[in-house]
DNA sequence: TCTTGCTCCTACAGTTACTATAGCATGTAT
DNA sequence: ATACATGCTATAGTAACTGTAGGAGCAAGA
């Protein structure tokens, strides 16, 4: 029942690289895997799910520490609720501001999408639309993320 | 009228840093700056809308490539409607995977919020919701992203 | 049995997108 | 005149990967 595979397999099923794999292990996001009798690591469907979290988590935006916290809800059941609350709350409005950003992106392209019938398209507004200073107050930008890198998005 | 001013103010009016601006010019997605005499970079209301628009892109997970694009659709109005229409669809897709995946992060999140009454969690679903096979499967990732690193979100 | 080929291992170098720091010049405030 | 902020260039460091070198393990075919 409990189906186990090596490393490769587990790329794979995630669409992730297997250095990736081996990397999130080292930084201590996945955990250490267990080895079998020659020395590979061997995963389960567990896993599967941790590291297809962890992506789609960073193809997001989301940064490795963020996913971290994420991860302790879900690790460590016993948390207080005022824990999960500031954690979950936390990542709640960073996600309604992407949503927000990324609907008037949709808005904008979809537009520009409609707008070409054929001709020379005389203006695009894209810039405007999202740089603009009165929409970027509505946005109201807050706070601040950290760091990523080479981000091998799963959502296109 | 058109008001000038120096890389600091810059900065400040689009909340990212210095040294970021510098490398934007050096690598083309922030024109050459029209220097003063005193060999200073000079800016005006334009460039902090292009700036805004590559940093709100950056930390919604859009590459320095995928802006590059965008922003050709902007600079040169005279594209094709091909052309055009192959960015702006690429990216709508794009933009619409990730406004999906957020969606179901925030309800999560709504969920975990909303559970929390002054007890101990028993079980956060957050990762079997966000990784579960059926629901990854439903999302239906393809296309992929490239390298990032170190964004400062202003997303929140 | 040998060997071709695939996957695994570790370890380290390279890439993207910044960020910080050093060392010096310029401009403004006291 | 001197202090201090800000600008400049150049280079090094960081995060989050990605690629590659060099070697081991195992399965299937010649």
């Amino acid at each position: 029942m409990t189906e186990e595979f090596m490393i490769g397999e587990l790329a794979k099923r995630t669409d992730s690289k297997v250095p990736t794999i081996r990397y999130y292990e080292q930084i201590g996001v996945m955990p250490t895997a267990i080895r079998a009798h020659n020395n590979r690591r061997m995963y389960r469907n567990s896993h599967i799910k941790r590291l297809m979290f962890i992506r789609h988590s960073r193809a997001l935006g989301f940064t490795l520490d963020d996913i971290r916290d994420l991860l302790a809800l879900s690790d460590q059941p016993n948390h207080t609720c005022a824990e999960v609350d500031k954690i979950a709350k936390n990542n709640l409005e960073n996600i309604q501001k992407k949503i927000r950003v990324l609907s008037i992106m949709e808005k904008e392209m979809q537009r520009m999408i409609f707008q070409c019938h054929g001709e020379k398209v005389s203006e695009c507004l894209i810039i405007t639309a999202l740089a603009d200073h009165a929409i970027a107050e509505k946005i109201k930008m807050t706070t601040s993320e950290k760091n990523d890198a080479t981000i091998t998005n799963h959502l296109g």
